[in-house]
DNA sequence: GGTATTATCTTGACACTGCAAAGTTAAGCG
DNA sequence: CGCTTAACTTTGCAGTGTCAAGATAATACC
């Protein structure tokens, strides 16, 4: 006769209890964002992806827009990583490093595009909530001490209300570039070849500080 | 006896032929969309308002999309007034107008936030559609002549890669800091009284253009 | 080790959504 | 008047998010 085979499978073929649900439920959720963008994102569709049933969310995240936050706070450590890479790799002036960390923002939306909407162009997640707050924060704090240590370079540093327009400048062009070229809207510079769109990239970077 | 009083109404208090149905959904459909947003848009709510029935769109609009591809125009048409009534009181030389024609595209944002974001920010449209690209596109061409009638201004003529980052610099910053500020995102510059907001984000636009 | 508790996940139900099909009303036109 | 067609309503269906209740496994405690 046969055992009840109870220690690994349940009937269904998988584990009553997933183990790392919660992860596991991200990496789903992005990759239905990936495929079907904010606007056809699905919960149940994540909960298909993920092999579970579609309540299953629930307890880890409370309803759809608590996984989507989760899903924004890794885009925004992917974006600040990203930003990093760039700035690495570029000469050591505060001006190559701003120029860098633009392209970097760009690069990160151009692909992430789904990830980047959600981020910037979606109520769904919570951004009041401590964790997405904190890592977006961190975000714009990095782009103020930049920004601040290019008015420094200069020799003399400006006052605040001078260095706030230089930090909108260089957010605002970074950040129209990324939309755009994410959404398709700017062919004539993103249908270059990604070396020489970077270069252009950080050529109209330059001009936002001044 | 009654008569059966099929003169003007129906029993349902209303005629069964609205007479101009079609512009009542898109004004539904705007006053929908301001006040749930596009991640909260439905169909069902828009044919509430105007007091119809729910199928009644399909016939003039086809699916929710063309509704909101219909309203998406009527933005496109709504931003270049906005841009126009900016350079119309701006002095007439081609930098002060491009300036103004960047404040003019943050100020449409900020007065219509929901259709910004379902123009710039949103798949559901149907971008292919003639009506809808003809009058994209006549906002992007605007953009085009001024920029030129800047580098004419100046008396050597760029070349046409010249002209074309100059282009996307100046949409990308007008476009950027429509966005972020109104998402909320760079509240620095977006509590500031509109006076002085406007010279400031004019400041930034003048930067974009070398 | 055995039992109670708690965390995790499933099932079922509900109201809402967009869309399609079929029916109803009115208008245009010979 | 009668026919055709446009405009709108009603009905039905599959899909969605969320809630409540139940099932199962892990853990805490003795």
């Amino acid at each position: 006769m046969l055992a009840p085979m109870k220690d690994d499978k349940s009937p269904a073929g998988r584990p009553y209890h997933h183990g790392d649900l919660s992860s596991a439920l991200i990496d789903a959720a992005e990759e239905e964002l990936k495929q079907r963008g904010i606007e056809g994102f699905s919960m149940r569709g994540v909960t298909k992806r993920a092999g579970v049933s579609h309540a299953a969310p629930a307890h880890h995240f409370g309803d759809a827009n608590g996984l989507l936050t989760a899903l924004a706070a890794r885009g925004f450590e992917r974006l600040i990583q990203t930003q990093r890479d760039f700035r690495r790799r570029a000469p050591s002036n505060a001006r190559k490093q701003i120029e860098a960390s633009g392209v970097g923002y760009v690069v990160f939306a151009l692909e992430n595009p789904a990830l980047f909407r959600l981020m910037f162009g979606s109520d769904r997640p919570h951004f009041g909530s401590a964790d997405l707050q904190r890592i977006a924060e961190s975000a714009f704090d990095e782009l103020v001490s930049l920004v601040r240590a290019v008015t420094n370079d200069q020799g003399s540093p400006k006052r605040d209300g001078a260095m706030m327009i230089d930090v909108a400048a260089a957010w605002a062009t970074a950040h129209g570039l990324a939309d755009l070229l994410a959404a398709g809207r700017l062919n004539t510079l993103g249908t270059l070849p990604a070396n020489i769109r970077n270069r252009r990239i950080a050529t109209i970077m330059s001009r936002a500080i001044q």
